[in-house]
DNA sequence: ATAAATCGTACTAAAATAGTACTGTATTGA
DNA sequence: TCAATACAGTACTATTTTAGTACGATTTAT
């Protein structure tokens, strides 16, 4: 099963309830009462959003997190990268050809590029703000249009 | 990292071999040698993509394996599937929306699947022709242009 | 009959992921 | 200045998933 692992979905969580909150900042904590997730967990996916500049933190009494960029802005593959390092769909793509023993003789060499290329941008097309929308409507015309040449 | 599974890896590089070769069909043992992968485990592909009707197999002596489609019909997403199972991107899709106990209150409750058949689509775009295509040369011009829109 | 091969299932080992804990640093406000 | 709050970084442990193996049953050609 090809999946994404469970912090980058409290990631999405997460960034999804900095974008609803009213407060200036939310802190780890605060995060962590509003979603229902553990509170460890949510302060390890924070740090990893900060590192990414999807999120800009403040420290001290008072302090918290607030959305670094727009939902606009914020793509799944970003989360994902953030979350999970980079895209690479087999060891092949992640090492770089060099690493593979068997490179020489191996009938689809580097060919893992392309599938990992088309997913990549997959990821790209979709913001957070399209898995905010609700349900009944549509997006844009534009959005609607690159979604549905994909199904 | 979101990635394959290895064994997804090794059943592209069997289903290569399979086409590469002159026989009407190969063993299990007789495409371990070719491959340089253990037998047992190409053993265990072969029966997954046996199931996933990408293969067809003849039992008892002279038996072996051989394609049950062309490489053109074959998609990343047949192989990504045959090994490991529908792809979902996190469980929510999985289990589908009843199975989630913050279904109701969770701020992008269902919209992983915008997600999730963006990727598949993603899969389904590229065939194993596609993957053993020279790397110095291109595919045809409808395929090229249905990759370039996507870079 | 016998040998060669797949089929199905179950088990074990290894690797990746999730979750936790702890120490350090920065900021605010009394 | 001191205490409280909150983030930063790292390292560790437990769990889950994945990879790999083993073995008995079935099928088929010679």
């Amino acid at each position: 099963m090809i999946k994404f692992s469970k912090l980058t979905d409290y990631a999405v969580v997460i960034l999804t309830t900095l974008q609803q909150s009213d407060e200036a900042t939310l802190s780890a904590s605060g995060i962590a009462a509003r979603t229902s997730l553990p509170e460890p967990t949510v302060a390890k996916v924070l740090k990893l959003l900060v590192k990414a500049d999807l999120v800009k933190s403040l420290r001290g009494a008072n302090g918290g997190y607030m959305l670094d960029k727009t939902i606009n802005q914020i793509t799944i593959a970003n989360v994902a990268t953030a979350i999970e390092g980079n895209v690479a769909l087999t060891s092949c793509v992640d090492h770089g050809d060099d690493a593979c023993g068997y490179a020489q003789s191996c009938p689809v060499n580097g060919r893992w590029n392309i599938v990992n290329h088309a997913v990549h941008s997959a990821l790209e097309s979709v913001t957070l703000a399209d898995m905010m929308a609700p349900k009944t409507v549509m997006n844009t015309a534009t959005e609607k249009e690159s979604h549905e040449q994909r199904f």
